[in-house]
DNA sequence: TAGATTGTTAATCGATTAACAATC
DNA sequence: TAGATTGTTAATCGATTAACAATC
């Protein structure tokens, strides 16, 4: 158990969580990794595999508690505790991200927002408000937080990454289509949502080649 | 060449895109594929083999000419033409979506935004157009699009995606945090930022053990 | 106990990397 | 021509699947 988990269990982990919840929510109390295999469009044995990287949750001849597996992986993910994010760039995605209910109610609690535009500084979004970056630091150290939400135009992405390093950020949720150049002991995940859009375009034109 | 391509490679395809763009943005006529590989951060080997599942574009002792290679790949993931895309669902992600221009510039046309709520609809954001979604099938007859931005509530997500489906759309790019079912000739690509950040999660916490 | 299903080892499959002949 | 770098085959590595003993 524990030791390595490779990427690409590491990128299951939330569909099991996310499917655990929704089982939770059904009354279901007991899943086998046959059924939840199913559900999943994964194997059984897949499944056996990637939870007994974490452990033996299971029970020979019942399968695993519902609850149970959704509480211990809501613990790997580390979404048992609150994380508090800080917006950057109060621009069409950041509002978005500032407005939407399920990161809060996921455990990602949005702080504020930080532009350098002067009609958007002093504002609010939902209930957040919208402060000029100059005051990042000062902010931070009365409202400690600990993912960056950087939702800035290309061309400054990679600066404003720097800076907010230089402040002791080590965790990035990056929209821009950039690959940013973080310090080794950084934390980066990348959205790229044009990326997605083009791998929708690739599918779409050589469908019928499967 | 041809054949088969992995989702693997699919994946890496509009990386492949997006640094091209840059080197010409930078003037790089050539560029070897152990410089590309520096860059992408991939061995000059993968590079290789990726690029030979479309064709041989490059030459012995000199590499890659980077606008040729930036069209051919563009082409193979199908932004040579321009895409349609109706928006379902005025809320914060459709609504960034909608005011986004870098969809736009990379051949994505938003066409309108479907919603039920009347408070929106009729309204525009920026020049596009909120309808009601019972208009869907007329307005496609006159504007037909080839993508839906599914950007709902997650519990009417699968309603609306098989509404759509019954309508003849094929091509969804989904933002609800749900597996949708679909039919075996349609495409699907999630967004799931919640996995995004749950990943993140992950990472900070697990960061020291690697 | 008998039946079911896990945890875990072994086998297979696929993707990445290395190597090198072809050739610009 | 000599040097560089591709295209492609072979070797390696890692991830998925299969199998089955352990055990609830």
């Amino acid at each position: 158990m524990a030791g390595y988990v490779s990427e690409a269990v590491i990128r299951r982990l939330p569909g099991y969580y996310r499917h655990l919840k929704e089982l939770e929510a059904e009354g279901v109390k007991q899943i086998s990794s046959q059924e939840l295999g199913e559900r999943m469009k994964l194997t059984a044995s897949q499944i056996r595999q990637d939870i007994n990287c974490f452990g033996g949750f299971g029970r020979q001849g019942y399968g695993y508690g519902v609850t149970e597996l959704r509480e211990h992986i809501g613990k790997i993910l580390g979404v048992d505790t609150v994380h508090r994010v800080a917006i950057i760039g109060a621009g069409n995605i950041g509002r978005a991200v500032a407005l939407s209910d399920s990161f809060p109610a996921n455990g990602f609690q949005t702080v504020a927002l930080f532009d350098t535009d002067p009609q958007k500084v002093g504002t609010s979004i939902g209930n957040v408000p919208v402060l000029d970056i100059t005051s990042f630091e000062h902010f931070k150290a009365e409202h400690p937080m600990d993912i960056i939400a950087l939702a800035v135009p290309t061309n400054v992405a990679q600066a404003v990454a720097d800076q907010l390093c230089g402040l002791g950020m080590r965790a990035f949720w990056n929209f821009a289509p950039i690959d940013l150049k973080l310090p080794g002991d950084a934390t980066l995940v990348n959205v790229h949502l044009e990326e997605g859009l083009e791998v929708l375009s690739f599918k779409m034109k050589h469908r019928e080649d499967a």
